[in-house]
RNA sequence: GGUUCCGUCGUCUAGUGGUCUAGGACGUCUGGUUCUCAUCCAGAAAAUCGCGGGUUCGACUCCCGCCGGAAUCACCA
């Protein structure tokens, strides 16, 4: 059975590198009967601590559908789950090495400790606390909180295996005496997990590459206390779209929830990460989260970084709303358009601090039928690489476009023809269209065919014609559709207004 | 500087000694689908497999060296 968790820490929104190290211990703990997914916030750092980004966390896990097992928000057996209330646990653990000869109280001020490192720089050595260690280091295991614990490190080499990296060994200078419990009480990072992974039976830990040089620490005090520690899983870099460098907040990577308000769905975003330093070895590209359950495997993530490419995210996501279309229908689709957004209505039930009503349409859509939405965006939707997309895509079927000549004229195919001859097409189509009984796509599609036939003009040059006097867009779905849609009264007077327009400038 | 990791088309990747004149996807380009945009379909260009040695009948695949890139060296995670 995979216990795994994720353990933010709450200083800020989530980006795509650090999502990552959530979906694969999830996809991880899944893959198991009876699995679980923790979700524990590491918020010892209170320096750091960033109003609203718990909820943001709450926000992106819930939108992406990874849901924990246990954690906060939630409960369960190991509570609880936010590093700040489990004070006393460390302490317990922390006794326990002062006890074993592991651990010493150090007094000793940052000042001196900035000067230590300062002159071993100087001497061209690299700063190991334990070369200056204080001696009451070893004739006392007093300790009062308040007073920094060191952990007391014994140098040698250690080799240990990472089930992403493989078999690995580091040598002696690495390891050192450092800070298990702070001044203020709490403890590191580097105390605190180990602690919390085994108290809640963790077996794998999944996290970036950069804690690897920190391994030989966390090995030696698993040591210490005696205890068996989980699997490593270490995750390469993603990497920034510019340069070399991993993503990171401070070169402007952006949050997840980003992408969500831009109208990506869930799925794609699930997809494309998931894939991003992943694949099954297929040469599938399209993977559900219930596929990625089923063939995600730890022995095949890559070992190297690998650089996002939001136009391939945005490829994905154009899959993912043609699948969701075809699969589950136009209604399936439309709650991704418009909808009480489930993941905001759970994080502001903690901390009101974003409005969960999602709406991609044109603000004026609203004043429409939900139906005749549906109708726009069964017609449209194959367009989308975004959902908000809609906003710009769809505005002429809710309201009446500006008439612009220039524009109309400017255009390739309608430029071949005289203003003249635009007029004569424009009042036969009105008169045909005029006549046309049932307004249905398949009689509007042998109408404009009828007129192709009598007209002797290019498909080219009269379709442009009548699209761009009805939609003024650079660009509309089939005219036989968008006319079904926008109804006979509309077409018709839309075709009226540039006739006019056209004859005044003439 | 110490330590550690990484290195196949622009990007994500397949590849575990011969089936690789290196496959797929995104992107790019060309053509097709009675109009635009998009989709879809067909096709093209695109990787001296970081470099140099070695082992071998044979190396992208194994070994060594080098180079390049990255991460980390906090009372941050």
């Amino acid at each position: 059975m995979n216990i795994t968790r994720f353990a933010p820490s709450p200083t800020g929104y989530i980006h795509l590198g650090n999502v990552r190290s959530a979906i694969y211990p999830y996809l991880i703990a899944k893959q198991s009967d009876g699995g679980n997914f923790i979700l524990r916030i590491e918020d010892t750092d209170q320096n750091r601590y960033v109003e609203g980004a718990t909820e943001l966390i709450l926000e992106t896990l819930t939108w992406l559908g990874l849901d924990w097992d246990e954690g906060i928000e939630k409960g369960g057996d190991h509570s609880p789950y936010y590093q700040s209330e489990r004070r006393d646990i460390y302490h317990a653990y922390a006794r326990k090495l002062l006890k074993a000869g592991r651990a010493y109280a150090d007094p000793t001020p940052s000042e001196k400790i900035d000067e230590y490192r300062k002159e071993d720089n100087e001497k061209k050595l690299p700063f190991l606390y334990r070369n200056h260690r204080p001696e009451t280091a070893d004739s006392s295991d007093a300790w009062e909180p308040g007073t920094p614990l060191r952990f007391k490190s014994d140098p040698k080499s250690v080799e240990w295996h990472d089930e992403v990296m493989g078999d690995l060994k580091t040598g002696p200078e690495v390891m050192d005496d450092i800070i298990l419990i702070k001044k203020d009480g709490l403890p590191t990072y580097n105390f605190a997990h180990i602690v919390d992974d085994y108290e809640m039976q963790v077996t794998h830990i999944v996290r970036g590459v950069e804690y690897l040089s920190s391994m030989p620490n966390y090995l030696a005090i698993y040591e210490a206390l005696g205890i068996s520690h989980p699997k490593f899983v270490s995750l390469p870099h993603v990497l920034a779209t510019q340069g070399n460098k991993k993503l990171s907040k401070r070169d402007g990577a952006k949050s997840v929830i980003d992408y969500k308000d831009e109208g990506v769905v869930k799925e794609a975003m699930l997809n494309y990460l998931a894939c991003l330093g992943w694949n099954d070895g297929t040469e599938q590209e399209i993977y559900s989260k219930d596929e990625l359950i089923e063939k995600f495997d730890i022995s095949r993530i890559q070992t190297s970084g690998a650089r996002f490419d939001e136009v391939k995210l945005l490829w994905q996501n154009g899959q993912w709303i043609r699948k969701i279309y075809d699969e589950q229908g136009v209604d399936a689709l439309y709650d991704r358009t418009v909808s009480r957004d489930e993941a905001s209505i759970k994080s502001n039930a903690i901390n009101p601090t974003r409005d969960s009503l999602i709406n991609f349409w044109p603000e004026i859509a609203m004043d429409y039928s939900e139906d005749y939405r549906k109708q726009v965006l069964s017609i449209i939707y194959d367009r989308l690489k975004v959902l908000s997309d809609l906003r710009e895509y769809t505005t002429y079927f809710f309201e009446d476009p500006r008439i612009d000549l220039e524009f109309l004229q400017s255009n390739k195919f309608i430029k071949k023809l005289s203003e003249t001859e635009q007029r004569d097409l424009l009042s036969a189509a009105i008169d045909k269209l005029q006549n046309v009984e049932d307004w249905t796509a398949d009689n509007l599609q042998n109408t404009l065919n009828d007129l192709l036939a009598e007209t002797g003009k290019k498909p080219a040059e009269l379709f442009s014609l009548i699209r761009i006097a009805i939609s003024y867009a650079n660009f509309s779905p089939a005219l036989h559709l968008t006319m079904a849609v926008l109804g006979k009264d509309r077409t018709i007077a839309r075709l009226n207004a540039t006739c006019s327009a056209i004859v005044n400038d003439l």
